[in-house]
RNA sequence: GCGCGGUUAGCUCAGUUGGUAGAGCAACCCGUUUACACCGGGAAGGUCGCAGGUUCGAGUCCUGCACCGCGCACCA
């Protein structure tokens, strides 16, 4: 027996050796395990695309558990036979990384606005790659067995090559459109988001009712009021029966005398307020679709930075927050204040990044028609050929679908893919431009413009599946895909999941992946979300340093059942520290005890009455492992294992096991040590998905007849077979 | 407003097709010169959110309600 037993498991002085030796094995990658006869060369696939992450980032807990989750899959798979491939990425992560730098770039007193645009790209794409290694080297920390090979980067040639092809397909199939169209804008991070990018924030705020010539109209934006020059209410409200559609009527309004004009429109709430009200077309979706509706003019009032333009007379260039109370005070001398209402509780739509008032302006940008698509998915989801775990998410997918809308894939940023396209300079048509020849515009023969927008990443990342391997022609594409699974965070279900599927569906004609498990959020002990300004962020790789990767896996995957989220506290994790110490000294004890025990020939060894009980358990033991890690419940199967492991193994074989072992009886002594080291053997291959090092380290000490890595053992079930392996 | 979850032991959560309520952690008692610095044994702890219904039988299925959480939505 090697003398590191007769101390406890260090985890530090393991886990990088044990990394390496898997790595430089080769195994992580399909090819080197059929190759090397580890893997049948017909065997089925198994394929998982790791979500991309942030190149920019650092590990955090929710990653600790995409890992976890991902590798204990990977690691069975491997082992139950497939040609399991992992293929790993790392994300430019757009936006996430823009503001990054951008906050960077504040501290040193420096701004994004005014500086060449190729020379900020330059500079955020050195400070990634320069931080990709080290997310890299965390995520071998926590004993991902991806196939490093084949890592993909989403600003790689290749994949930007398959995006520029998408967005050509979809224009030319009339799914995409340049648009003159309200967006949703932030005034500090100078781009427009989708949807799904804006976060609805109750708040209490001060409700002014305004008069209007003979009306009262209310808002919560006075600011936006200047250029409201048309008046709106309900054709059958009979309050207001006397005035008639396109009326003019002359008023006194914020910086002096205006004429209006009276609208009527369906559109407006009877119901609410005074039952009418000005519309400011720009910067409100609503007014803007009554505004299109009876062919208004639109007038923009704040700009791309939140100031007042020349029509706010002498507010103008002011920046809207402090321009609202001096507007207030000037609507108050002029009496045009009927009331105010100080508690109104309302909505107010803000960027999910810095919080900043969401600015709706129109613009001309780029959006995908979604209806189509969401349909095509729609059915496949349906019919369950893309299975959710846990299920209620098919529902959720299928709620968004049902009600999408088109999606503005125009940013305006300068770290993501540039879109590929031409803007006339006359009649701003938008022309896609892959291969960068057009020079005239098709619809008017006018200069054109180099679209300086990106996408949003969400675009490109929607496309990871089909991209990363190799779509149309490669041999991976053929080989994985549709892959088996993907498995990332439920939060980004519509962000990133619903539009694989779209996307996939739309460019391959096959769904990108058969089923999706979501995992919940990772909270803090306390229940709490983890957050940098709360100061309780757990960091995964801290926690791995102090009680090894394996208790940290352990901790994360015990008691976490898809989709819901889970408390991650250090004593949880504490206490599977001492899980692999446990493994650790049954080990001691087992070896210790059977070193006169033959590693050859044991099929001679007769086995007494009371230990064929303890074979006949553990088959039915290893049965139900099997159940549970093929249907992803691995929350249930840890758990199981690690009571088995102390409660059954350690607790009752063993000590009953010291008896036996001090036989006069030859037989009972062989049989008693065949059966100890016959189930750690089993053990340690069951366990190995979820603490792959300790078990891994154990193994490597073992005297064992066929002595290859852990890793590749054959799982102690044969699925085929419907039955234990015997070996 | 629409949609999705949750409510089970002090805490965190399991509970697969209905068949006498489970685990881990914590707390309590006892033991321990040993495979185990990270040990063992024992006992305790729950009208399974509330009210109905189906059933021989409901934590589980159905209906309604309450509370908590989340998502979606253009109320000026």
């Amino acid at each position: 027996m090697d003398d590191k037993f007769l101390k406890p498991y260090n985890p530090r002085e393991t886990e990088d050796r044990i990394y390496k030796l898997w790595e430089d094995s080769g195994f992580f990658n399909p090819d080197v395990c059929v190759e090397k006869g580890i893997t049948d060369k017909n065997a089925e696939t198994f394929s998982l695309i790791m979500p991309p992450t942030n190149a920019n980032g650092s590990l955090h807990a929710g990653h600790g558990l995409v890992m976890t989750i991902e590798d204990i899959i990977v690691r069975y798979k491997r082992m139950q036979g497939f040609r399991t491939l992992w293929l790993p990425g790392l994300d430019h992560a757009g936006f996430e990384t823009q503001v990054v730098y951008e906050r960077k770039l504040e501290k040193e007193g420096r701004t994004r606005f005014g500086m060449d645009r190729n020379v900020l790209y330059k500079e955020i794409l050195d400070f990634t790659l320069q931080n990709s290694s080290n997310i890299k080297s965390q995520i071998r920390k926590t004993g991902a067995s991806c196939d490093w090979s084949r890592e993909k980067f989403t600003l790689d040639d290749d994949i930007v090559k398959t995006v520029y092809q998408t967005f050509k397909k979809l224009y030319d199939d009339d799914l995409v459109y340049r648009g003159n169209k309200i967006v949703s804008w932030c005034s500090k991070h100078h781009t427009s988001f989708s949807n799904l990018e804006i976060l609805d924030e109750e708040r209490i705020e001060p409700y002014y009712y305004l008069k209007y010539g003979p009306f009262i109209i209310s808002t919560s934006r006075p600011e936006t009021k200047f250029g409201d020059k048309y008046v709106v209410m309900h054709p059958d409200d009979k309050r207001y029966a006397e005035y008639t559609h396109g009326q003019k009527i002359n008023l006194e309004w914020i910086n002096g005398p205006i004429t209006a004009t009276i609208i009527k429109d369906k559109a407006v709430d009877m119901e609410f307020g005074t039952g009418v009200m000005t519309i400011t077309p720009w910067h409100d979706p609503v007014d803007f679709e009554i505004a299109e509706r009876h062919n208004l003019e639109k007038e923009q009032i704040i700009d791309e930075f939140g100031k007042l333009l020349p029509v706010a007379g002498e507010f103008a260039g002011m920046h809207i927050k402090k321009a609202r109370p001096l507007i207030i005070e000037k609507l108050r001398q002029k009496w045009l204040i009927e009331k105010i209402d100080e508690n109104y509780k309302h909505v107010v739509r803000t960027c999910y990044k810095c919080g900043t008032i969401i600015e709706p302006q129109i613009k001309n940008q780029w959006f995908i028609k979604m209806k189509p698509l969401a349909e095509r998915a729609l059915k496949k989801i349906e019919n369950e050929e893309i299975k959710y775990i846990p299920e209620h998410y098919k529902k959720i997918s299928i709620h968004w679908l049902e009600n999408i809308t088109d999606w503005n894939i125009s940013r305006q940023i300068v770290w993501g893919i540039p879109i590929p396209a031409k803007i006339c300079t006359v009649c701003e048509h938008g022309m896609v431009d892959i291969e960068n020849k057009i020079t005239k515009c098709t619809k008017c023969s006018n200069n054109v413009k180099t679209d300086i927008d990106t996408f949003d990443t969400w675009f490109s990342s929607g496309q990871w599946p089909f991209a990363t391997l190799g779509y149309p022609s490669k041999d991976d594409f053929k080989n994985f895909y549709p892959t088996d699974l993907m498995e990332t965070a439920g939060e980004i279900i519509f962000f990133w999941v619903s539009r694989m599927i779209m996307l996939g569906l739309y460019i391959t004609d096959n769904i990108p992946f058969k089923k999706v498990y979501l995992h919940g959020l990772v909270l803090d002990a306390k229940g709490r979300k983890m957050s940098k300004s709360k100061g309780n962020v757990i960091d995964p790789i801290i926690l791995t340093d102090k009680y090894g990767t394996d208790a940290f896996r352990m901790g994360i995957i015990v008691g976490n059942t898809p989709g819901t989220s889970l408390s991650l506290s250090e004593d949880k994790i504490k206490a599977y520290k001492h899980f692999a110490n446990k493994l650790w000294n049954i080990t001691r004890f087992v070896l210790s005890n059977t070193e006169s025990l033959p590693a050859e020939n044991t099929q001679e060894i007769k086995i007494m009455e009371n230990d064929q009980k303890t074979f006949d358990e553990l088959n039915i033991f290893i049965k139900d492992i099997t159940s549970d890690m093929d249907n992803y419940k691995f929350y249930m199967a840890a758990e199981k294992l690690y009571h088995y492991v102390w409660h059954i193994f350690a607790d009752k074989l063993i000590e009953e096991s010291k008896d036996k072992l001090k036989s006069e009886n030859k037989e009972t002594v062989l049989s008693i040590q065949y059966t100890l080291k016959h189930v750690l053997e089993k053990c340690l291959i069951m366990l190995h998905p979820f603490v792959p090092f300790v078990t891994e380290e154990i193994w490597q000490t073992m005297n064992l007849k066929n002595k290859k890595l852990l890793m590749i053992q054959k799982w102690p079930f044969d699925l085929a077979q419907g039955k234990p392996n015997d070996n």
